[in-house]
DNA sequence: TTCCATTATGATCGAACGATAAAAAACAGT
DNA sequence: ACTGTTTTTTATCGTTCGATCATAATGGAA
């Protein structure tokens, strides 16, 4: 008895969550993001609230979506637990090469522009690194050479993984981040 | 016989880049900057171009001063190169704690915020990193334990250089900071 | 002291921003 | 077919943005 909405909400998140990662939210204008997902600002302030409300909205759609899959990815592979984040990380620095990662990682972004000022979005931050940083150190504590240290080596992991997203975001080519991974995976595998 | 400048063009820039800093380019407005020089719009016009040039001028003097510094503390360490390298992380994570770097680096912001939609501030987070990564390399170099691996070693600690600041910036205490550095000192000294 | 090149100031520009409101449109239930 | 509720559209709001300009102020040179 109303009238149906004509767009899929999730949709329109990921288109929005483009922009966001490639312009960042003080970037991206709700013309920008009107133009990107097809709706008229109307429409997107009607659906998702306003700019900021809509960001949040695409940070937690990032952690269902992107961050869930890279946490299976890991938890899939069937080798020993330090070679499975040494894996993750190879995967990605394979995938810069022909690429991928340009915009780096939308997680990364958001850190670095808007968590200092916002706590919202500071907590979504958190949120999105806080599974990954577990499935790294769940998959260290189960490999027998890195049990003990675990915690250290999931904080480790954490930090190279951001690392290597800023190096990719600055320019730096797929050799620079494979060879930064290389020396990550060996401290992993130690 | 003209005017004479009522400001000091590097405490301005210091100013100004105090600014970027904390909150990125598109999110200083020239409000802020004129705020925090204490100059009048026109005269931060006058004295240095429009805000994308006065953008490239603070990163022109973080790469002179701050990193030429960093530089400097590096080579002045009388260690073995690869604890040279170590020494410098390890120096910023205890200083995380005292609440030090809140804003984390301004070089890796730059290189998030603005770099990749931007050639000429593209060149300059190059310019930045540059001299950081080659003392990185020398002094890896330096050190026979070291030496071989050397190239791969700095693309690396400049990987962990930056993951460290973007954990800083998104809320990562001193202590998780610590414990990432702890392991990047450990993959160096091999 | 007068002059003049330069700087500092204050007012203001058009454009783009985020956000809103009113009107038109689209269905579901009766 | 009519009604009622929600969405979509269109137009527009007030604000802030980056940037500019005419004017006042400054201090060394003549």
């Amino acid at each position: 008895m109303a009238r149906p909405r004509s767009f899929d909400a999730g949709d329109v998140l990921d288109k929005a969550k483009a922009i966001f990662w490639a312009k960042g939210f003080e970037g991206s204008s709700i013309s920008d993001l009107a133009a990107a997902t097809g709706l008229k600002t109307g429409s997107l302030y009607n659906g998702f609230g306003d700019k900021h409300s809509l960001y949040l909205k695409t940070l937690d759609r990032y952690r269902e979506k992107e961050v869930a899959a890279a946490v299976g990815w890991i938890e899939r592979q069937d080798c020993r637990g330090a070679e499975a984040v040494a894996g993750f990380l190879k995967m990605i620095a394979a995938q810069v090469e022909s690429g991928a990662y340009r915009n780096g990682c939308f997680l990364c972004n958001a850190a670095v522009d808007q968590a200092p000022h916002d706590p919202a979005i500071a907590a979504r931050v958190s949120a999105n690194m806080a599974p990954l940083r577990q499935v790294f150190h769940e998959q260290l504590k189960r490999d027998p050479r890195t049990a003990e240290a675990a915690a250290i080596l999931a904080d480790f992991a954490l930090a190279a993984y951001l690392g290597m997203f800023v190096m990719i975001r600055g320019g730096a080519d797929g050799a620079m981040v494979r060879r930064a991974v290389s020396v990550t995976s060996a401290a992993l595998s130690v």
